[in-house]
DNA sequence: TTTATAATTGTAACAATTACAGAAATGGAA
DNA sequence: TTCCATTTCTGTAATTGTTACAATTATAAA
């Protein structure tokens, strides 16, 4: 398909051969934004790459963080989760459904002093707490 | 002495039993505030606690977690580090030498949009890069 | 087709953490 | 004090996420 195309020639550029496992994980991440963990993406694309190994999974990711098409993620300290979009936002984890949700925050007006002339490479902004949806269904049952 | 008079008594104010393990760990985090991991305690207490194990050390921070007197801090994906530090403020990390680096900021002017009606327990900012200190190392060697 | 190189796979090793059962300590009640 | 119940601590084993590594497979150039 079209996506396929576009995957192989972006990774292309980025400086990575396409393997077919390569393109597939890849494609995986940008279909689900829903910061996967190394052992969803490979339970989820098992069936279709029976061959499939975990090693490559994690290669793969590796690979994908050294040059930068994926972030890692690591709001809770069990495991790693991935995103495969690498510009700053914060990510708010909700303690009652688990789920995480990405929002853009300002990073220019933190007023942060003592690492002024620190060299910043990566921002992450963790917010854990309970979300919208599940603030509801607590009212429900009080 | 006095400062374990005092963490006797702050235990016990928010609902711990002080034991002796419990007390000088509790000791350990406040005067280490270099965000020990589990294995820094543990090494570094066991010559002077000769039976401590430990399961003890992780059961221990467990519950000064869940009593909110100490916070996890996961900027780092292999292992968890502990802050009896609770207030809300950001860490460095240098990805050189390693260190960590407690500073302040200001979480009221972050604009956030997408989570406005969200609750938020807890707040998390993680900063990499390299510290001044490293800066000045490798400008010195070019 | 041959050959060199890179990618993938599966297993074993490793490290951080948790489960669990028994031992030790603690704190009343008799 | 002694007895008993409960809590805490300990050590080992199990679990989980990740990495190391060697063998196999795929790829691409000569």
């Amino acid at each position: 398909m079209e996506q396929i195309q576009n995957i192989e020639n972006y990774l292309t550029n980025v400086g990575i051969k396409p393997s077919y496992q390569r393109m597939k994980i890849y494609e995986y991440l940008i279909e689900n934004m829903n910061h996967p963990t190394v052992e969803m993406i490979y339970k989820d694309l098992s069936p279709h790459i029976p061959t499939l190994s975990k090693t490559t999974v994690y290669n793969t990711l590796k690979l994908f963080v050294d040059k930068e098409i994926t972030q890692i993620i690591t709001i809770e300290d069990t495991e790693a989760r991935f995103d495969a979009d690498t510009s700053t936002h914060g990510h708010f984890k909700c303690i009652k459904c688990g789920k995480i949700f990405d929002f853009s925050f300002d990073k220019t007006n933190l007023n942060i002093k003592q690492i002024e002339n620190f060299d910043i490479q990566q921002t992450h902004l963790y917010i854990k707490g309970i979300c919208e949806n599940c603030k509801n269904i607590d009212k429900k049952n009080n």
